[in-house]
DNA sequence: ATGTGACTAATAGTCCGTT
DNA sequence: AAACGGACTATTAGTCACA
């Protein structure tokens, strides 16, 4: 289990879901830009203090980070 | 919330619940006895990646490491 | 509107020893 | 058996210029 993806994938997911760009994302979260892209692509191994922050500003729990696709249950999809 | 609290406290107990010491704990996980230390007391922030291989050596999800006592149903206790 | 490369400062994680 | 500290290296946090 690829845990960089699996974040990356949750934040970029539920980003979109709230109709958020990544720039727009940025100035909530206070990261830049170009952070959250290297989040969202995988690229980076966030800290679980920065997990938490991310799932903060998107307005989620943390747990919603760490969920596999099959961790989801439908209504979340 | 203090995620290196919470993510200590889920060590600990887990790792206990297993009959395990640091020093054991520190074998199969291939983490030194002093970091698993640092973990437990709070005083760590670790990543993603490491959150996830601390959950593969204790045998549980790395969704239990991020749990709150409040978001584990009764069995688990 | 997103991704990449290069960069510095901070910190993750080590090993040594000690309590 | 668990925690603390110092010195150390590898990796992350966070930014900027640009594609």
């Amino acid at each position: 289990m690829d845990m960089r993806k699996l974040v990356g994938q949750n934040v970029k997911r539920i980003r979109q879901e709230k109709g958020l760009t990544q720039e727009q994302f940025s100035l909530v979260s206070g990261f830049s830009q170009q952070y959250i892209s290297g989040l969202e692509t995988g690229n980076r191994n966030p800290t679980v203090v920065t997990v938490y922050e991310l799932a903060k500003a998107l307005g989620v729990s943390h747990l919603d980070l760490f969920r596999t696709p099959s961790s989801r249950t439908r209504q979340d999809r």
